[in-house]
DNA sequence: TACGAATAATTAGTATAACAACAATCGCCC
DNA sequence: GGGCGATTGTTGTTATACTAATTATTCGTA
């Protein structure tokens, strides 16, 4: 975009995003980097789509076609609200759970990786910018940065 | 990617997209971030597709479709190149330079904004990091991240 | 010169992002 | 109780990202 920081920033976005990618590929199971992260999202109980559009910070629409696509590889079930008709709880097939414990020693490789040459004080600089970033541009978004603040915490994550 | 620091550069990096976005459709052209960074970077001149492949940082097949995108527009034309016939010297047409010119004001003012909060030093931290990062994850692209690291001169860029 | 590898650009297919519009349902409030 | 706005989820459309495959052309070299 010109904004050289923000084409910078999407490119580094694009080439972790690839990186993960070919580990995933490895892995046999044919999950993209999107659906590993719904997939993902689900191992801590059923939730509702809209938890889970909070939760991995995509759109409805979005949300929709991947757990679409999750539910034709049969790892992931939609069962109707009893409470709220208009929602459906999605939760974790076994076969999903089965394929979650599969590629989690390629995501834990993976979380090593990538950053060397980068100190600790890195890691809260790009926290802190990054946040910031975020927050400057998307005021509305602000409730959702609670578990984004939270990613300071994990190093390696 | 719940790689968390993958997922917070991700989501930031979308939001200044958005944001540019946002910026752009009020000057009623009714380009795309994309597509103007493509436009932006024939201002320097006419340039084969694998020039612009490298300079906007994009692969050649969606490079080719939004060359077309703005061809329909009537913003830029391809020329054969009478030395290569493989090849296509993709250039501004008088329209093209008219929008151009008639985004830059909405251009210059995004440039300015977003930042608030960011020191100085913060962009030299985000700079490096993000580079270190691409490099990291992607030995074979280093020779385009010449124009990447000139970045670092720019501030509002 | 001729052959094979490499390059430039395109086409095809799938997945994701963003936006608009929509149907069904819920909740509030008169 | 009935109406109306808000919420939940879906569908449609366009644009981009990535991969693979294809065509046309050029280059290196035997």
């Amino acid at each position: 975009m010109q904004n050289k920081y923000g084409f910078l920033i999407e490119v580094a976005s694009r080439q972790i995003k690839q990186a993960f990618q070919r580990k995933l590929n490895q892995s046999g199971t044919g999950l993209t980097v999107d659906q590993w992260v719904v997939l993902d999202q689900l191992s801590g109980g059923p939730r509702s789509q809209v938890q889970v559009v909070e939760a991995v910070y995509k759109d409805p629409p979005t949300v929709t076609r991947i757990i679409d696509l999750l539910g034709q590889k049969n790892l992931v079930t939609r069962q109707p609200d009893p409470t709220d008709r208009r929602k459906f709880m999605v939760a974790l097939t076994q076969q999903g759970e089965t394929v979650l414990a599969q590629l989690k020693p390629a995501v834990d490789q993976f979380r090593g990786q990538g950053w060397e040459g980068l100190h600790d004080e890195d890691y809260s600089h790009l926290h802190r910018i990054m946040t910031k970033i975020v927050l400057n541009f998307d005021m509305a978004s602000a409730g959702s940065l609670i578990h984004l603040t939270a990613a300071n915490d994990e190093k390696a994550a």
